[in-house]
DNA sequence: GCCGTGAGTGAACGATGTTAACATCATGGG
DNA sequence: CCCATGATGTTAACATCGTTCACTCACGGC
């Protein structure tokens, strides 16, 4: 023990790796306390349970995802920064499908909700792509509609797809979803255009 | 033990009735054997274990389903086909939340696979899907394009928001939910529009 | 009449999340 | 200096889970 909150840092680097590799299943908390070099029990000194870890590991998710938005959006012209946005979801999702599972998909208590919490611009990937959403609005290269409610679609068509995917639903590789992915992203832009 | 047959239909039965009432996590195979009059053990004369038994609940489930959007398609003007079939997809999904995320949103053996599986007509709800969009591209009120393909990306959308519905990432009531859907597909159907 | 087969039972195994009871140990007030 | 205290571990154990094992039993064909 050196310093304060590195066991549990500790904690949450091993659960995220195994989470990671394995999904939930495999990331029971003995294997979690092994990883981070304690027993079982010691995890809850840091962690009410289970869930508790679970939902430390979306929000370094979260993190890891809304920066990486946050890049790639700073760097590309105003008319391809939404669609460079949801290209990084989307690779997102391919390169961590457990951990996006995690993130967007599973019922977890400290979620965001739409609306309020959007509203509030509380959900860091949410806000990015609301921004944009209302920029494009602003430019009046889209119609005017309800930018938070447009994201919300734009968003589940996203995560509709990756979970259809992530199911087993939608085979071919990863280069042929992504084409899957952009033409429904096209033909849904088309319908918002002013 | 009456009819071949007979107890195998009433583990389902219990099974399924579990499952509604309480999701994946109450349906252990004690008390699916408690519903349906035997023991836990007994159940593996006529499944090969835990997964089969929910592969059956969700086969019994797409049947379901697939026979309500028939019904409520089969009574609806052509140009109301598409939108009726949708319609009965959401409430399904709002009535059996759970029962709607095994059938959709969880990794099964026996899952439906796109391309393959739907092209051949094997997916009992995406048929229909897919009937409805060919007709609307047929009758010229929707440009030429890939039905299947179509029929998918709107499938994701409404599976997309049920999910983050279901995740508990969209709150507010059933009425204003089915008002987020009703105009996220109308967009989306604004962008198919010939 | 026998006996093989299919369906069911009780006991048990290994794994899981979690709790209880106890140990260790740095630290700061008397 | 000493020791009470709180934080942080540990080991043992509990309840529950899916599943397997060894056994029982009714019954239909030879």
């Amino acid at each position: 023990m050196k310093v304060r909150g590195e066991t549990r840092r500790e904690i949450v680097r091993a659960a995220r790796a195994i989470f990671r590799a394995e999904g939930g299943e495999g990331m029971t908390m003995r294997r979690v306390a092994a990883g981070a070099g304690i027993t079982a029990p010691a995890i809850y000194r840091h962690f009410a349970g289970r869930d508790e870890l679970l939902e430390e590991v979306a929000e370094v998710g979260f993190g890891a995802l809304s920066r990486r938005m946050e890049r790639a959006v700073a760097k590309a012209p105003p008319s391809r920064r939404l669609d460079r946005a949801f290209e990084v979801v989307l690779e997102f999702a391919l390169d961590e499908p457990r951990l996006s599972d995690l993130m967007f998909a599973s019922r977890r208590k400290g979620a965001r909700r739409f609306p309020e919490d959007f509203r509030r611009g509380e959900s860091p990937t949410g806000r990015v792509i609301e921004r944009e959403v209302a920029a494009l609005m602003g430019r009046g290269a889209w119609r005017q509609d309800d930018p938070l409610e447009v994201g919300l679609a734009l968003g589940a068509q996203a995560q509709g797809l990756v979970a259809l995917r992530r199911a087993g639903r939608v085979t071919g590789s990863r280069k042929v979803f992504l084409e899957i992915w952009r033409r429904s992203f096209e033909r849904l832009k088309r319908g918002l255009e002013a």
